[in-house]
DNA sequence: TCGCCATACGGTGTATACATTTCGGGCTCG
DNA sequence: CGAGCCCGAAATGTATACACCGTATGGCGA
């Protein structure tokens, strides 16, 4: 069997910091991290060792466990006594709750959002959506979740509601982990961005129920797509290998 | 240093812990500021000195930096570069976004979790409301706030969906520390506690909508009593001002 | 007397040393 | 040959030392 914690420091410091990141403030990690994570470089159960991260980062375990400890606050990680921290690996029911939730916040971010963007806004989140298709068209998917992402969070910072905005993007990057968990192999090749065009349509017109509704439905298709009825044996394995309260 | 009352930084230490805390592990010592800001023992703008809750906890700076950064992530206290963390202190329009959200995620609770209650919980939580009610009538405020936080805390906790469930925590305790900070003179003899009567109700027949409806109601209500429109700046300056004695 | 500036103090920011725990390799015994 | 035990490497948990920053205090000059 592959052993987790070769790959999983590998990746993690290659997808974390190129060369450039000597001496980084905390926030600047908890970014790095935040970012790694949403756009799936740091799949889940990424292990993250604080004397590496240190190392990478040119800074004392101090400022590392200061971010992880954020990121586990926003359960971005999981940090059991005694053990490394790891990207967050939330079982089949949480992964339910957390797209329930979602539907539930970011509809109403919908609603208070629609027809508050302004002109340079809205071009803003067309290029995204654009940019979001493009990339999906080139096969670069990397820059597709990226940009998939980055409509919804663009969303959700210029909701006039910041509370609910910021709840909706850790309910974003949570579903971005869980996506990356449980999505089915060939998933990555369809394609929802037409959801995005026709959200930032519905934006531009102010018709913020039917946003609403489309982001429901948005989210409920992309909940049906993933595989959380017979999750994978590998994935059912790993858990059972890793037991624990 | 003289411990005595010549300043507002040590009521924190008689509001958090009478003298049994020795050796408290960062958990406990976030529970112990949380329980103490949920109760409003520690008002809002209350200073939260490292050293001096080292002391007071028994543990070294490390373990309070921990838990003050959870409790910042958690929009409890608010940190800045080089100062005293202090108990946060949300403006107006954050405290509406608070109230809007925690109508939003609360209704969605009631929703989920009426009709989900067996026997025992509903006893328990019967139980709280009579306690609440008593404290009212007795005159006994800190109690009745503990009761009525833990109605609120109770459902969040029993809610099938967990993640919504720990939101509507997060937004329970910002919510007492806007009541703390914008409530009228005479607030506290307002009794808004036949509403957690009849939610309780509601509960047992399983009216989810109806609980749902009458949350929203409720949280209108007790939005509207709070100083949120002449809310100039004066008010913050008094409070600001206050050696709070 | 009032206002300004230098200095001291208290507090946080960061790094590091040491203790404790976990996990894995390798040895030994049945 | 296999199972169990021991031990060491490595990671985290905790405490502490020191540097930096902000503020308050007290003196000095106009």
């Amino acid at each position: 069997m592959a052993t987790d914690s070769d790959s999983g420091n590998t990746n993690a410091a290659r997808a974390l910091a190129p060369d450039s990141h000597r001496k980084a403030s905390d926030q600047s990690i908890y970014e790095a991290i935040y970012e790694a994570v949403l756009t799936q470089r740091l799949p889940p159960g990424s292990r993250l060792p604080e004397v590496a991260l240190s190392e990478l980062f040119g800074v004392s375990r101090s400022i590392i466990r200061k971010a992880l400890t954020r990121l586990a606050s926003d359960h971005v990680i999981e940090q059991r006594p005694n053990q490394m921290a790891m990207v967050a690996r939330p079982g089949v029911d949480e992964t339910r709750q957390i797209f329930a939730a979602r539907r539930l916040v970011e509809g109403e971010v919908m609603r208070l959002t629609a027809g508050t963007l302004n002109k340079t806004r809205l071009q803003e989140l067309k290029r995204l959506v654009k940019e979001e298709k493009s990339a999906h068209q080139s096969g670069r998917d990397q820059d597709r979740v990226h940009c998939s992402m980055e409509v919804h969070r663009f969303l959700a910072r210029h909701c006039p509601n910041q509370v609910l905005g910021q709840m909706m993007r850790e309910l974003v990057l949570r579903t971005s982990i869980v996506i990356a968990l449980y999505k089915s192999p060939g998933m990555s090749a369809c394609f929802l961005g037409d959801d995005h065009a026709r959200l930032a349509e519905l934006f531009a017109q102010g018709k913020g129920d039917q946003a609403a509704a489309l982001a429901h439905r948005h989210l409920c298709a992309l909940e049906e797509l993933l595989d959380l009825n017979e999750a994978d044996p590998a994935i059912d394995l790993a858990r059972i290998l890793r037991p624990e309260a």
